[in-house]
DNA sequence: ACAGAAAGTGAGTAATTACTCAGATTGTAG
DNA sequence: CTACAATCTGAGTAATTACTCACTTTCTGT
């Protein structure tokens, strides 16, 4: 379908607040669109029309249709470090035990999936993403699991070895299991805030539990 | 792109053993399509030409491209309950412990996704499924985790309650974190042996750890 | 007021692709 | 061998869709 092929930066930076409004308005759309008719189905006609503008603008501030998405995936990553650090500063305080610091992670985690669930599974396995955005995820997951090592670093009741490789476990579990229960949740075997629960004491028992 | 909408049927039941090499043939071909392409981008042409026929003998067995995925998606869950009554009956002689068993249970899992980790994802993210299929996922998952909770029973230092749901959120763990990491693995942090370490210990620390 | 820049329009284009069908080829029963 | 059914072929069709461009409208500085 594609005649030519774009790049992937932005072709005009927008400059008037007029202009900056209409790009939030074609992420928000494309956020939408993607989220219920995945990403091939998710035309960009489509999305200008949900946006409000002509297909005309769109492509006068995204390069392609793959611009759209590496965006959205590039706002996604900014928002949960900024979430990480928030939950890690807080942790910092010393005020939480162990339970409440892991139940605030998955809590945040929970909350960034929250409302368009399906989302980052889209963005993730459907869009072809080109190298530099997977390096980019493949850190910023790698600092993810750094600052939860950090603050796992604070309870001295861990006393399991490899702590770095802990904490990479836990963002991966945690990660994984909340886009699983975003996407696909079952709530007549487990409604949400029981499987939060147990999610919560499994981790907790993985990490004060026997060393082996 | 689709001019009428077709069924979910197949078209013409093959009777001789050439036609029935040749579904055979297609549905291989279109794993592998799926694999490296993705659903919207794994047309019918190029599975028709892996597979070594042309396009209409494909339309002589399904009646479109969805039904190619369906087809792939319920081998897949006949596959894998095999697997999974094979570890609950080894498991059932009672010659292993905990951890020996959920040792199994998750390398039978890992194994099962092997060969072709992404598949599973796209055909259950990216393929417009009819809810019949949908129906028939949500009951294969309550039923694998109606196996687990049986095999789970068996072992007296389980003290935990809700059992039934504890089989499930093993389950969840176990399938997610397993696709997951199939589908993107990051050696460098934490190869595949040391990964199901860390599981399995994760999974046995929740199972036997404090109740609360 | 006005020139030029920024922003927006949408019918149209070229490429892609799911699917058909008229007929050729191969197997099999009597 | 013959008739018929099963199987296979692949060029062609209609629908879809990413993207362009010639043009209009709106804003901003002077």
């Amino acid at each position: 379908m594609a005649k030519h092929k774009p790049q992937l930066e932005r072709r005009r930076p927008p400059v008037q607040s007029r202009s900056r409004a209409t790009v939030d308005e074609l992420l928000a759309a494309a956020a939408q669109v993607f989220e219920s008719h995945g990403y091939a189905a998710g035309t960009t006609n489509r999305i200008a029309q949900v946006a409000g503008v002509s297909i005309g603008t769109l492509y006068q501030y995204f390069p392609g249709k793959d611009a759209i998405a590496v965006a959205l995936l590039e706002r996604h990553i900014v928002e949960t470090e900024e979430r990480l650090r928030d939950w890690a500063a807080r942790a910092a305080t010393g005020r939480w035990g162990l339970r409440a610091t892991l139940n605030g992670y998955v809590t945040v985690m929970m909350e960034t999936h929250a409302g368009r669930p399906r989302l980052q599974h889209i963005l993730l396995e459907e869009t072809p993403l080109p190298a530099r955005v997977h390096q980019d995820l493949l850190k910023s997951e790698r600092r993810a699991a750094a600052t939860v090592t950090e603050v796992l670093h604070r309870y001295p009741e861990i006393r399991r070895p490899h702590l770095d490789q802990v904490g990479f476990l836990v963002v991966q579990t945690v990660e994984s299991l909340t886009h699983r229960f975003a996407a696909h949740p079952d709530e007549q075997v487990m409604p949400c805030d029981r499987f939060l629960g147990e999610l919560v004491l499994m981790l907790t028992a993985y990490l004060v539990g026997p060393a082996r």
